[in-house]
Order: structure tokens, then C-alpha cells, then sequence
DNA sequence: AAACCGTTTGACTATTTGGTCAATCGATTT
DNA sequence: AAATCGATTGACCAAATAGTCAAACGGTTT
């Protein structure tokens, strides 16, 4: 099942412009530009928008995948796994933008929600890593649940409203995206704080 | 300029469907039909579809407004001043969904972002106030932005994508709703965490 | 009771857009 | 060179929807 060349154009193309507009933004004949094709051809490569979505959204929880099983295999000290971890998160929030996904789960979560499921198995890595670490008394004793949420939302809230944060910050377009570059380190040491004894 | 009855059913219920299906997936007919009248009569007290989302944007945005003063006034500790901020934060926030906010001003920025600079005057009061603290070496010493920017994520990525978080924490609808109303005293701890000395 | 005026509405329009389809193209096989 | 077949496309359609407008409604003033 190798994508053909022409498929790849398409993904490509839908993926720019889901995000930047949107899935009720995003036009299919303005994807088919983009990928230098017809309106036409675009359908008979992916029969409806809906589907055509459900594939950027497949290939881009499965870009995460692979993050995850930093809290499963690897000799490293837990506070370089966060370290590595977050720089992960944030690089692929960066490079795909989160916000149309998160959008589009809200507006119809049925259409989503069981694809999601399919890539959920068992308890999550992080919970069972730190629960590890908790035991045997290497970091903080709380509830990780609050700390995978902080996690989460460190890593993902920056690239997902950066207009609001830049306008917080005083900064232009420019300077955000220079200072969000250098915030993945901070942001990494200040979740290494949090879990500290 | 006393808003009618009628004017404050309408911004009601465009809130609503603004907020379940974002700017472009509200139809001009469900909001009428949720305020209970023709959708000609909302036309003639909002002309456009833009002109209502622009009301809507700036009652958001005002009601954010009082909980700046947190840190301009009063003689609290900077710790209560911080769990107030936080649980300030995260009721507006889950009262009312930044998300189609986010995703509106990412799909067209000159459109709102005029509206947003206008409430932005002087630097904004939290980096003042950290760095008040900062000289008197009370708090850690670092700059404050990454702690503004992981202050704000922690407060509103939890009800902007709550579908993806409930996911990790493999938790249903109801049971995540119930953690997020904990969570505001555990993000407020950890946030004072990151600023301790 | 008639003139007035802010409010309300049903009916209508213009435009946009996802999706379809028959015809065509072009490379490969027979 | 003719048949085959996947890929491509221009032309088209049906549905959805923001916005308009003339008419009507109802309370108040003249």
C-alpha cells in the first residue's frame, strides 16, 4: 500500500490547508490547488472531505506514537526522559498544529472519538512510569494525573493559541516564534521541578 | 445603551452554538431558533454573522479584564495571589470555551487581533508583578515569561481539548469533568511550586 | 381613528461548495 | 494498432445558507 506520489501531494496539500483553515474552512477545491491536481482527481483519490480528514488525522496520532514509549524502554535518569519527552512533544506540535484536531473532536466527537480509542491500550505510559518512580521514592508523592495534565497542556497550549500568548507577552509573530523555540527548555526544567522531592 | 430582553437572549444563545460549533459551523438559523425568534429578526439587531461573533469576542475578552487586577492590588501573599488568579482563569475558562476563539483568531487574524491589541495596555501585570518579587528575592530568580506562558496552558488547554486529555487519562466525559474541578487547586500548587525559591 | 415607528417575519435570492459523471488521456498489453 | 484500464478532468447538479425586503404587527402619540 505505498502512497502513490500523487497521494502524497494530496496529504501533503490537505494538511496545510485543514490547518490553517480548518475541516468547515478548508475547501476542497482550494486542497486540489495546492497539490497541483483537479477537483476532480482529488475525489477520486479520497471519495469525501470526511475521509480525506480521518487520514490526516490517523498519520498525525501516529507521529505521537512513537514519543510514548520514552516511559517504557531506555536506561536514562527520569529527569532527561521529561527532558526528551517534552522537546518531542513540542517539536510535533510545532510542526502540525493541533488546534483544527482538537476543533473538530469538539464539534463531532463521535466522527473521532473511536479512532482515538483504537490507539489506547492499557493504562497510560507516563502514569505507570512516574507510579514506578513514586514507589520507589524518587520523586514527588502526588497524584500524576495533575502532572500529566500540566504536561500536556505545557507542550501543547503555546503552539495551539499563540496569538493570545503573544499578545500576553507583547511580542509580534516574530519574536514568539523565537522565544516558543528557547520555551522548550524552560518548560522542560519546570516540569522537572514540579515531579522533585 | 441597556441591552433589550431580546438583544441578551440572542448574545445567550449565540454563545452557545458559537462555542458547540465554531464561527463558521454556527448557522445564523440554529441561533435564532435557540433565542426564540425568526432569523430575520436576528439579522436586524446583528446585521451580519461577524458583527455577532465580534460582540461575542469582546464580552469574553471584558470578562478576563477584572481578574488582571489580581496582581495590581490587595496585600495578599504571592501564593494566594497566584491560587486566585489560577481558579479565576480556569472558571472563566470552563464556563466559557476559548477554543473556537483560538481557532477563529488562528483563521483570520486581522479580524480580531485590533480587538485584542485595544485591551493591551502597558506591560502585561503579572511579569511586573513577578519581577517586583523577583528584586526582592522572593521568588526564584528566572524570567517570568516561560511562567506566563505555562501558567496560561495550564489553566486553559484542560477545557480547550478536554476529549484528547480525558483520552490519556483514560477517563469517560463525567469522570473528567469531575477531575478538571480538582485539578484548579493542583495546578495552583504547582504553578506556585515553579516559582518558589 | 389615523399617523407613526420600532420590531418581527415569511418568502425570496445569490452564491458557495461537496460531490458526480461521462468523456478523455496515456501507458501497457495483446 | 487495437483493446485494456487506471488516472484525470471539465461540466454539471443539488443542497445549504447568509443576507434582503416588503409587508404586517402592536404599542404610543397626535
Amino acid at each position: 500500500m505505498e502512497p502513490t506520489d500523487t497521494e502524497k501531494r494530496i496529504l501533503q496539500a490537505a494538511t496545510l490547508v485543514f490547518e490553517r483553515d480548518g475541516f468547515l474552512g478548508a475547501r476542497m477545491q482550494v486542497i486540489a490547488d495546492e497539490a497541483g491536481i483537479s477537483k476532480a482527481s482529488l475525489h477520486y483519490y479520497f471519495r469525501t472531505k470526511e475521509k480525506l480528514f480521518d487520514r490526516i488525522f490517523d498519520d498525525y496520532t501516529a507521529s505521537i506514537v512513537p514519543l510514548l514509549s520514552t516511559w517504557e524502554d531506555g536506561t536514562d535518569e527520569w529527569q532527561e526522559k521529561v527532558r526528551h519527552f517534552v522537546k518531542g512533544l513540542m517539536r510535533v506540535f510545532s510542526e502540525n498544529s493541533l488546534l483544527f484536531m482538537a476543533q473538530e473532536l469538539h464539534r463531532d466527537p463521535k466522527k473521532l472519538e473511536p479512532r482515538m480509542a483504537k490507539r489506547r491500550t492499557g493504562p497510560n505510559p507516563f502514569i505507570t512510569y512516574y507510579e514506578g518512580l513514586r514507589a520507589k521514592g524518587l520523586v514527588r508523592d502526588m497524584d500524576p494525573r495533575p502532572l500529566l495534565v500540566a504536561m500536556q497542556s505545557i507542550c501543547a497550549y503555546p503552539s495551539m493559541n499563540p496569538k493570545m500568548l503573544a499578545g500576553s507577552l507583547r511580542m509580534n509573530n516574530k519574536e514568539y516564534t523565537a522565544f516558543i523555540t528557547s520555551y522548550a527548555d524552560d518548560a522542560a526544567d519546570l516540569l522537572v521541578r514540579m515531579m522533585e522531592k
